[in-house]
DNA sequence: GTCTATATTCGGATAGAC
DNA sequence: GTCTATCCGAATATAGAC
């Protein structure tokens, strides 16, 4: 017999302070509350557990339900999963392809706009964000192209801003396609570690990543905007100080 | 019925050129070559499709043999996976407490080998270290405790790195929590996308994402060791060039 | 140490009452 | 739309021959 893995009920997950996210905002209005609660529950699930080790039970046990409810509203689990992925890459990418973004024309501040953003995002629906990136295996090959169209958008959007900021000269010369990869690579990792309990907000983290990301594309050698020594003013207050 | 998703078997997964790593060579030598392929064999099989996903026939026949051959070399599949992810972070761990780290007394290169050294490990084995990294919901708890020992001195070895280069002043005043995590991140988020067909070589990555590490610790305005327009003598030659 | 055959449990999905 | 009951394929692990 299989030694017992860690496995978690959904009435643990619900309670799960490490679980908690804004998951329960992200769905389709359209859908009903029953669906919408569904696709929570299996969110915290797929999440904690990933998508193979959750069954149908756990699923609809999270809402209250039998097994055969959640039938009713999704016609496999395998759509269930669909359903958290597409919703979950559509709203990232919306968030940075947002008029908060497009609207501006400096380079750099848009880069830093792009980045805030899109790391805000993944920390605020980082449990959502976590099945997005690390279940697409779970899809069929069809729905993983429809996701894989989305995540292309995604990387062209950022990399474009790179390389714009690069042709007007506000950035260094960098290679574009790794350092595009180096900034998508902070905010997505992100979901494997971040806890809204944490001491950064989505927030707070999102301006500390885009002033790393604007590090990494900035002429070295004398500071560019000038104002050199006077450390005052940090970007954004921390929820609570831990270092210097 | 569930539509079929996209899953491989052991003779597709063995060809599939994304799944080319150096795991073969990774394993305790103790062990016989048939256990040794076993977990070559698993760890393409997890790898591609997941823990829960991958059947025990699957990575038995990835070696030619019947089911229950597993059974003779492993007590259980749970117990491949672990002997996959302990043996994965222990290398990996090895290998930047190398004395090819720990004899550098100056902390920005100590922390340039360290960075370089913890993304070459992660980028030659990167199928074997995806496993480690996103398969930990498939241990025991005994288990997993027993992983994330390993991580906490995989994480305490790369603060304490960049906390001394912060108190002898080489690297500027850092946030040493949310830098470690930033560095972290961009080595191990490679295992998602890296493979060893692309531009960049393992040493070629390592070489790059340590000079992103420095670029994040040192101070700003004057770059601190002089020579500053001369951008020859790149750091290390590209199998191919793609920017610039 | 490897095989064939199988015990046994589990889980996705359905039938049909209410 | 939700329930109870259940079908049935699949997967871990074992038995026992060679």
């Amino acid at each position: 017999m299989a030694k017992r893995q860690a496995r978690f009920t959904a009435q643990d997950l619900a309670e799960d302070v490490r679980l908690r996210d804004d998951s329960p905002d992200l769905w389709n209005t359209q859908l009903g509350e029953v669906p919408r609660g569904l696709l929570t529950s299996a969110v915290r699930c797929f999440a904690a557990n990933g998508f193979h080790a959750t069954t149908t039970r756990d699923i609809s046990e999270g809402m209250g339900l039998s097994p055969a409810a959640l039938y009713v509203h999704f016609p496999s689990k395998e759509l269930v999963l669909f359903e958290i992925i597409r919703t979950g890459h559509e709203r990232a990418l919306a968030y940075i392809q947002d008029p908060a973004v497009t609207a501006v024309d400096d380079s750099a501040e848009r880069l830093r706009a792009i980045i805030a953003r899109y790391t805000t995002w993944h920390a605020r629906h980082h449990v959502a964000a976590r099945v997005s990136q690390y279940e697409l295996a779970g899809l069929t090959p069809e729905h993983y192209a429809e996701v894989l169209e989305l995540r292309h958008q995604t990387n062209e959007f950022l990399r474009d801003a790179v390389a714009r900021g690069m042709a007007d000269g506000s950035f260094a010369p960098v290679d574009v396609k790794r350092i595009t990869r180096a900034m998508l690579s902070l905010s997505i990792d992100l979901v494997r570690w971040y806890r809204l309990e944490g001491s950064d907000s989505p927030e707070q983290l999102g301006e500390y990543y885009a002033d790393l990301a604007l590090k990494l594309v900035t002429h070295p050698g004398p500071t560019p905007p000038s104002d050199n020594d006077t450390i005052l003013d940090p970007p954004s207050p921390r929820r609570s100080t831990n270092a210097g």
